[in-house]
DNA sequence: TCTTAAATAATAACTATTATTATATAATTA
DNA sequence: TAATTATATAATAATAGTTATTATTTAAGA
């Protein structure tokens, strides 16, 4: 994508921005494009997708997957995720001090982290007992 | 995916699982299929996804995932991963000791933690240095 | 207001993966 | 060892998530 692009500040981006900040399901491209043509009702799924990798790109928001589907993250602060395997669903984690990463040696090594995630899998506490 | 299915051990399916734990580099499904013709000439493409699905299913090799294709490692020991946002490359990182998680607090809440994964983002050795 | 390049809606195309089905084969049984 | 049977296969069609194309619209600067 390029990058010294002269970005218009589109009402398309900003319903988008703002559903995806509006939730924590961390929902795929085609759920937030539901959710916006409930704003801008033909809006259309082409025009998702595009701000959803700009958005990416500019570092305002996550993408996430789910195996099978892209799936979107509007906190960009630290945290974690929990992935279930039973319901698929993806959890936020936000238990920083569970996990203590210390880089130095990957840095040493030539490696330049721009970024971490730790990604959970098991079942979640909805699934726990009534699995099927 | 049945469970208690009778399995047959197929040569195909030998053969792909050889492949894959003879290598690093987290390959696609395409890329095995690729090795795999040269044992087996006539595989099929639908036999290499079926049976990495079936070994997957089996616990002997993960599933990781790029943003737009499926990887796969032969590799099942608690490791991690660095993802090159330049080269797209998937490295294995070994240094256990960098990473200390403790879920008991998570287990607490009703989470049932079956494994996890810690995926490093940023720019590897190799193209550290000469970007384009 | 005028100009211009970026963004849009609509739609076609692409590609990774899964499903289908007739045939082959591993493993069990006689 | 031969017959049986259900699983796996090869070939191919279908599906679905995502990206590309293009004529038109629009945000933003002059």
């Amino acid at each position: 994508m390029e990058k010294n692009i002269k970005r218009r500040n589109t009402h398309q981006r900003k319903v988008i921005l703002e559903i995806l900040r509006s939730t924590d399901i961390h929902p795929t491209a085609d759920w937030i494009y539901e959710r916006a043509r409930q704003v801008i009702p033909n809006i259309s799924l082409g025009t998702v997708y595009r701000n959803l990798k700009i958005l990416k790109d500019e570092g305002l928001i996550l993408e996430l997957n789910d195996g099978k589907q892209s799936r979107f993250d509007g906190r960009i602060d630290q945290h974690f995720h929990f992935k279930c395997i039973n319901c698929n669903s993806i959890y936020d984690i936000d238990n920083k001090q569970i996990i203590n990463v210390e880089y130095n040696d990957l840095q040493k090594e030539g490696y330049q982290i721009r970024s971490f995630d730790v990604i959970f899998s098991g079942i979640c506490p909805k699934c726990n007992g009534n699995q099927n």
